[in-house]
DNA sequence: GGGCGAACTAAGCGCTTGCTTAGCGTGCCC
DNA sequence: GGGCACGCTAAGCAAGCGCTTAGTTCGCCC
């Protein structure tokens, strides 16, 4: 048993979503792409939302661990803030149909699930503040508005999900490594 | 006869979309919030997708309009720049409800509206990647990716709706100003 | 005041939705 | 080798979907 029916339905989930929309997206249709019966669906999961909900929360994870282990790379503030846009933008670039529903669905989960992921969120943000905050006391780093800078660096990295294509001329590392270079200029002393 | 009943059912179905998004929006509750029974929305439009393109269209050549009298509006191409960048996060956040169907209901378009209104887009991304290029020519800008760098200016303004509140604590001037700043700060010659 | 067209609705058609129920086949345990 | 738990499916339920049809109301023009 190397990949289980619960994980097929999850990448059939994964595909579905991505592709058309947590609404627009039939427990039918994730049934068929992981070649089962529509009622296999509810052996494994419990509802089409707690599909989306594993789903973006292993999502939400993964991405807070890549900016984590980025952050833990480099020691020296610059360098480190270019580590994290860098490995933040290239993990959406890679993994885009994961993050589009990472970023896209949010608002479709329970009141209660949507909840416990705002926490996520709300750690990924923080990291990327503590960075900032870290140049700037060093001395190496200027900017204005603190949270405002770190929100901006994240939305490079996550807006790319609406127009990245793996099939495109530019690869994850090129589009990382154009966010890593904005990164230092939005922040360096003049 | 101030308001149409056409225009209403549009408000409607921009409240509607913006809230619950295009696939999860019903005919009904548009109507409804419109003050009429179902079978109207038919009377005065063709389809809930012709509802939604008449809306996105509208939206994206406001948008593209936005931004072309703010590079009209400065002859210096930093100010320009600025003014530019300042104007389109302010259209966003101001009208965040309407840029919410134009950036994330796009998929929904049927193909020929679809290809209709990406041709607002990419005029939209050309007036950005014109302002970079003169600013280059005259000698106040630098830049190492110029595509790259004009699509992360529109990221900075579009993703802004994946998170704006009107209740919050920003105002759209402030995070306008905040994203005018970030363009300088990108663009400039160190 | 009779006729007409435009605005609107009540009712409903055919279909799809998320999810359930009842039951079938297969392999493991004693 | 009988029983049983497990993974799965065929069939279908109640509800809701986009949209249509047939008809009512009402102001306006002659």
């Amino acid at each position: 048993m190397t990949v289980t029916a619960r994980e097929r339905l999850l990448d059939a989930a994964v595909e579905a979503f991505a592709e058309k929309g947590f609404t627009a997206t039939t427990t039918r249709d994730i049934a068929s792409r992981a070649g089962m019966s529509p009622a296999a669906v509810y052996v494994h999961h419990d509802s089409k939302e707690s599909l989306l909900f594993t789903v973006s929360r292993a999502g939400h994870l993964a991405a807070l661990e890549v900016i984590e282990e980025a952050a833990a790379s480099e020691a020296e503030p610059t360098a480190r803030l270019q580590a994290m846009v860098r490995e933040f933008s290239a993990w959406h670039a890679t993994n885009s149909r994961v993050g589009r529903i990472v970023q896209y669905e949010f608002a479709a989960l329970t009141d209660e699930h949507r909840a416990e992921i705002a926490e996520v969120r709300r750690a990924i943000e923080a990291r990327m503040q503590d960075a900032l905050r870290d140049g700037v006391a060093a001395g190496v780093m200027d900017v204005g508005d603190l949270p405002g800078t770190a929100r901006a660096l994240l939305s490079l990295s996550i807006d790319l999900l609406r127009w990245f294509s793996p099939t495109g001329a530019q690869s994850p590392q090129d589009i990382a490594a154009l966010h890593a270079d904005l990164a230092v200029r939005m922040t360096r002393v003049h």
